[in-house]
DNA sequence: TACCGATGTGAATCTACGT
DNA sequence: AACGTAGATTCACATCGGT
């Protein structure tokens, strides 16, 4: 670390974390010399107080200094001025990928547009272990959003479309990934045995990227490099990497991470492709989307009962209310139930099981 | 249709599609008068025909010079005037839906912050069915954005967070939403068996956002009404619609549509509701009513700890007095407990949480 | 060993009301 | 407007200790 640039050299500093404030290292970089960047700036979230879960324990909030803005004019001209940095050292045929999140990912978006970057696609990084909404007084916020964007227009991008359809099972790859946020073993601790870095990204999500729009032996810059999820991943992909980093802290953890990496290393790849049998399907799908209408009425199996459907998909039994599940139980009187096979609805005279339903949109969703 | 508005009166234009310039109509309506407004703009305007540039000269529809910037600058105008009218029509405490896609929704995103709506959630829309990339040169483009706001950080915004935990069956509604795309029976066709509007919204993901973010007697505007999908769905929840659309041929489609919509009954919209909808039961009103002795004794729930009733419905323990949750609080070292939900009594030698004297409390007041 | 329950935790713009 | 108090609120995993 530490490394010294060769200034107006055509030589890069490869495989180096080079410490520094991003825009004045990329300004002292070569033009048109990195064929990809990946780019996790600060999000400038802006917390109010405390928050603490429902047992009382107390929230580990990104608090850091590096996140706090004055203004969103302060974050734009911040966003600006990395944007342009970026822009001036990557390939004329190069491409640039962002993450974040509501509360940045629009001054993103509408910045890369106006210097002229070309958006490919929007992704969604749906995760699949969230941490909920504590109060109850929003929906859980469970995904961040990536932007792909090419130098302009007229770039000619790196997409391996047969790579990411193979990763995918043989099925075009969408725009939208659920991956798991990174914990367990992956997660980087410190010597206290906290997690050393509040945003680490998992390396599911850079392998995807890495391997879908580069090619072994490309450039990739990282300029909010961390403790190096993008250095790791491209080493073990046969790519090479340039990370910058103003904590040493950080460049610490993520040389020492990268070292004990070995290149085409995969099975070092804590690639989670967690299936599940069967899609879960909420009940009031069925509602929203028309296949039961509110008011209808759906009768039991046996007959013995009827209840009404709601508009927010529970059901009404003379004072019972709640899911088809539970207004099931309660009618026989039984621990529990299985409400998908228990109530049927009225088509075309005949009864019909709900559950039929459900098939279908199972089928929708492949 | 072309339903006249009466300037500066108090009464609103309710359940009317107004024709015309959204941006007119909304300035003509009076202010802080709607709950909710849902809008889906276009962001494939046809920038060279009759539009100026940003320093209000024309262009030539043939060969002017006409770069991308300049397009931006023009949409982010239009964007910028519509997002403020908006945000005059709506009551302190209402909100706005946005629905984008990459092309337009980072512009929508950022002009949202600039004029101080204050954004609660992006959503995506993850379609089940989307239409796939045919040449293989980016991802599948399966989704789309939506963005939630209240008028400013204060506002006192509408959630029905247990209708929709209750739709989602019993978990809470996170911020990817998996719902087909609008097709089959309802998607509208005009006289030539085509699609009677490019881009009708499914019905489901209307019905998502009113049930969840207004109560029944809301007025919800939208401003790009096109075939009136807002209209239609809030009609059938029971809320009141304001469609605005600038040409004939949708308005009439929309028309027709709604008038053949029924309205769900009453019942069948009645929703989950939360614990915080209840009326208030001070602690004290159990010792009044002879339900607790003063100098009877309480224990906690995990049976740690006891407290001693006081005549004025506060509690002692050792040197600690105050309310129920001060007591409980302070005796689990926590910065908040529920009162409710820690102590129990004892009743036929069996420990009973005191929330069932208050449930029989709030039973009789009904 | 395998299973079970208790415990911990993650990029979070996370309350309402009365005085 | 600031402040104090009542009291409502969580999902998917990973880890770990005990049976």
């Amino acid at each position: 670390m530490n490394k010294t640039i060769r200034k107006g050299a055509n030589s890069l500093p490869i495989n180096e974390i080079l410490a520094g404030d991003c825009i004045e290292v990329m300004n002292a970089l070569p033009e048109e010399s990195v064929d990809l960047i990946f780019a996790d700036p600060p999000y400038n979230l802006q917390l109010r107080g405390d928050l603490h879960r429902p047992d009382n324990s107390k929230v580990d909030a990104v608090d850091d200094a590096w996140d706090q803005f004055d203004s969103f004019k302060v974050y734009d001209n911040f966003t600006r001025d990395w944007l342009k940095a970026a822009r001036r050292i990557l390939k004329p045929n190069g491409a640039i990928w962002v993450i974040g999140s509501y509360h940045n990912v629009f001054r993103l978006g509408a910045e890369l547009q106006n210097q002229g970057y070309w958006i490919l696609n929007d992704v969604v990084w749906r995760k699949s272990n969230p941490m909920p909404n504590f109060r109850g007084k929003r929906l859980t916020n469970a995904h961040e959003t990536l932007i792909w964007a090419s130098k302009n227009e007229a770039a000619k991008y790196t997409f391996n479309y047969e790579a990411l359809k193979a990763l995918n099972e043989g099925i075009q790859m969408r725009s939208d990934w659920v991956l798991p946020i990174c914990n367990g073993g992956e997660r980087l601790k410190d010597d206290n045995g906290d997690k050393a870095h509040p945003t680490q990204k998992p390396e599911s999500l850079l392998h995807r990227i890495v391997l879908g729009t580069t090619n072994p032996g490309d450039v990739i810059l990282d300029p909010f490099f961390g403790t190096g999820t993008t250095g790791a991943v491209a080493k073990m992909l046969g790519r090479e990497f340039i990370g910058i980093e103003r904590e040493e802290k950080y460049r610490k953890v993520a040389e020492k991470r990268i070292a004990s990496v070995r290149k085409f290393d995969k099975d070092a790849l804590r690639v989670s492709t967690s299936k599940r049998a069967e899609p879960r399907v909420p009940f009031g799908q069925l509602v929203e989307r028309g296949m039961l209408r509110p008011g209808e009425e759906l009768v039991s199996m046996n007959g013995r009962s009827t209840a009404k459907v709601r508009a927010d998909g529970t059901l009404v039994s003379n004072d019972v209310k709640g899911s088809i599940h539970q207004v099931g139980a309660h009618l026989e009187g039984a621990p529990s139930c299985n409400g998908w096979t228990y109530w049927t609805f009225k088509r075309d005279g005949k009864n019909v099981p709900i559950d039929v339903l459900r098939q279908q949109i199972r089928a929708e969703m492949q």
